[in-house]
DNA sequence: TCAAAAGTGTTCTCCCTACACCCATGG
DNA sequence: CCATGGGTGTAGGGAGAACACTTTTGA
């Protein structure tokens, strides 16, 4: 007791944020995975989180998680559920507020080899500590919303990427399929993509055009939103 | 000092609910405000809200909240957004998870005669304490949202209806108009409505067919979610 | 010259939009 | 009988879905 020197009238929840966040192998959608050192769970797989700080927001606390665990300062994070369970945490009542982030994997540091932390394929995730399963399961389910709305992928792909590399990423993100034709006159349309005069080399076989994102036509759309079926 | 008694290693912020609860008189979309009688913010408007018990999830809290306010026990909320900017409320550290609730007016208890609970119309809100107004703003975002992929108005409109109430209702909530024809077609085409053989007396001119929602396509159609052009 | 991947265009259908006339009812 | 509001159908355009052949290039 001597060392709870923080003290209010009525019972006070701990408040932490959880990060989820993804990024994108060119095949897989992938999600950023911490082995727990300590109980409770010790042993499994969480979600990246902590506890707020006094003077951040949950935004700001967000941030610090995500640079704390890819190096990565800026990049697109959005708020999407706060958990609030009175029980999901055994030691003590814990409400989290869960953003998801979307980050380049090439600009993470340390990438893959980090021994408590990990890359985990979207459709290959051991069991996870607290309700970070049901988190994830919310996580994906947003970015599944968003992507019909807003564009995507600025944020995901390297700089120059091919079509197909596109068309992954929306079939990876979505669980499904597109006609390669479809979908490129569809991306083509919306204007948001510069045609580079350059290819990937070496290549296999017959080399794919590069694009980029046209930033501005790109962050006026996200602004706007729009609305693309698939 | 005496009376705060619960104490922690670490500061924990306060956590309440806000609920922006939504009604329809059938003309407008209105939102229920309550009077602050203390300070900070002693008789400005604000949203109906409370601290989060021990012992109930932010769900409970905010249907708890709901039902303080206007005697309805079980109707459609979703958690929206969690505010957690450290200034928003001049005391201490609050939290804040926000809920929007769609309700009967008609089934509202007490109706519009409090003194200190009042509905008032979406475009004519006063200034609101704390960051209510920015609340207040994303509720109807995210209510606009929804519109576009749930059936909406089995919450907000009395059990029978005429098309022109329905319409009349979604051009509140969007605040555009639409076409007569073309509104009751797209609407009659998602297979969620039943024709009833009755119409409302006495009426000023030719009566209107009054119409079901038929509940378990309209569930059927929540839960799938659709795609609905406007 | 063959295999693999990239580039590209047409048809069909569905849904949204714009728009106008007739009908029922009460005054 | 007239004014008000309710009910309904059609024609045109745009976007998505289905679908196949040609081109490039390395092996």
């Amino acid at each position: 007791m001597e060392n709870k020197k923080y003290c209010y009238k009525y019972p006070h929840p701990a408040v932490t944020t959880d990060c989820v966040i993804f990024g994108f192998d060119g095949t897989n959608l992938k999600v950023l995975l911490v082995l727990r050192g300590i109980e409770p769970y010790k042993g499994k797989w969480a979600l990246p989180g902590g506890f707020l700080n006094t003077d951040e927001s949950a935004e700001e606390g967000a941030l610090r998680e995500l640079k704390e665990e890819t190096g990565i300062e800026s990049t697109y994070i959005e708020q999407f559920h706060t958990y609030s369970e009175p029980t999901r945490d055994p030691r003590e009542r814990v409400i989290t507020i869960a953003y998801l982030a979307l980050v380049k994997l090439q600009e993470v540091k340390g990438g893959d080899d980090a021994d408590d932390a990990r890359w985990f394929p979207i459709n290959n995730v051991p069991q996870l500590a607290f309700d970070h399963d049901v988190i994830l399961r919310d996580a994906l389910a947003r970015l599944r919303e968003r992507i019909h709305f807003h564009p995507i992928g600025y944020d995901l792909l390297a700089d120059k990427f091919t079509l197909k590399e596109l068309q992954t990423l929306y079939e990876a993100i979505l669980g499904v399929h597109f006609d390669r034709r479809n979908f490129a006159k569809k991306m083509l349309h919306l204007d948001i993509l510069t045609e580079l005069d350059e290819t990937i080399w070496p290549t296999p076989k017959r080399a794919a055009n590069l694009y980029q994102f046209n930033i501005e036509k790109y962050q006026e759309l996200k602004q706007r939103g729009f609305r693309l079926e698939f």
